[in-house]
DNA sequence: GAGTGGTCTAGACCACTAG
DNA sequence: TAGTGGTCTAGACCACTCC
């Protein structure tokens, strides 16, 4: 564990803890570098991890300080695999399993090519789960994969986590993802699976998702009923 | 402009010139601190920018690549006063236009409090607008905002732009947003104005906008009609 | 083993806030 | 004007990649 990390996450739990009080600044960069036996630049690093996270903000000439809502922030963080940021309570409680409509391999049409930056001679996955939170009805999610990308998915893969597989097994992290976000009308897949009426619906999120060294490994499309879960987003500027 | 903003801002503008070869990494951090004059942690803080906005990536021990859609992604910003970053094409094309319906002052109800993080007997405005997208109905926008944050709203200001009235006017800068965002079925209301039928969906949108000093100053529902715009959702780790 | 990015230091000066 | 965060330097060592 780095330094800076480390002092992060002690500064965090001192903040959650309440050990500092949040009516007054945190004490000075010199305090801390002092404290912690280390240089300004070092905790500079540190704070600002906590400044992406929401947890604190800094203010030239005056001080740091702790934001109020600190402790709702922090929990508000959003991994791809759960990318939906499906309300607290279903994330604390829920159990997600997976049925497989459809797998195969296939090669890519011109839009999948340009939305992964692969060639049309590029086999891909084709996968789509029908997926249940708490054995109800949650999603419905189209995917593909480079097959040079992401080797080996089997069945057995496809009813746990894809993102499991490529982290652990494949020892690849992933950089991060683009969502575009809309609602639509249930088609008929949506309907027989997801048991909505024609009245209900669907939220649908089509994302491209990439690995941290720059290339796309997913191209998803993903349906859910309107009335499990939302997406949560936090948008917050950094300083550098 | 500060020394790192504005070696960040000529090596963007030489990858978007493609003057640098995108299939070989970047000069490393040592030559380009030699020809910027300047150390090897200034260029990193610089690289960092472009890190963040997805133009490029690091792999520690061997380089700094440019990312291969880097000039897409760097068109997928979300100000948050068109956080919905409806597509682009409306982007470019579209005019918006908004009519009041209403605009009233209130006391806050014990979720406004906790949300908007003031007390009772603090005043708020509660704001109404139905908001035109090239003269077609687009969105409906429920508001509140703590009046001391935002004193002196006015009819005309609320005929243009919230935001551009907290940033020339009031001189306040944003630092971000917590989006909740979710499918629904319309209500009258939204019927009514969005010109939509039972079986139409609203994609609806419910934030808190915080100002640069932490200080949350917008409450909102924004409901939208599913066929005009979707929402970008830019979402890469950065490091440090 | 050579080359590259990641982390860290100690110290300096500047920009801004607040009393 | 004193105190605090923001930027910057020059140099060091480590971690990792790739040959």
């Amino acid at each position: 564990m780095v330094k800076y990390k480390s002092i992060a996450e002690q500064i965090r739990n001192r903040i959650i803890n309440k050990e500092y009080d949040a009516s007054k600044p945190l004490p000075d960069q010199e305090k801390l570098a002092k404290e912690f036996g280390t240089s300004r630049v070092t905790i500079i690093k540190a704070l600002n991890l906590l400044s992406i996270e929401g947890l604190i903000y800094s203010k030239q000439g005056s001080g740091t300080y702790i934001r109020k809502n600190a402790l709702q922030m922090s929990k508000l963080d959003s991994r791809a695999d759960e990318y939906v940021g499906v309300t607290e309570q279903i994330k604390g409680n829920g159990k997600i399993s997976s049925v497989i409509i459809a797998f195969n391999v296939r090669f890519p049409n011109e839009d999948e090519c340009e939305k992964l930056m692969i060639t049309k001679s590029q086999p891909i996955y084709d996968i789509v789960r029908f997926r249940l939170l708490n054995e109800e009805p949650f999603l419905i999610e189209h995917t593909i994969m480079p097959v040079h990308v992401i080797p080996n998915i089997t069945e057995e893969i496809l009813q746990k986590s894809i993102y499991q597989y490529i982290k652990n097994d494949l020892g690849l992290t992933m950089l991060g993802a683009n969502r575009r976000i809309r609602a639509d009308q249930p088609d008929e897949l949506d309907q027989q699976y997801l048991k909505c009426t024609e009245r209900d619906p669907v939220l649908e999120v089509i994302q491209v998702v990439y690995l941290d060294n720059g290339v796309p490994f997913e191209y998803s499309r993903t349906r859910h009923r309107y009335d499990m879960g939302d997406i949560l987003v936090v948008d917050m500027k950094y300083k550098n």
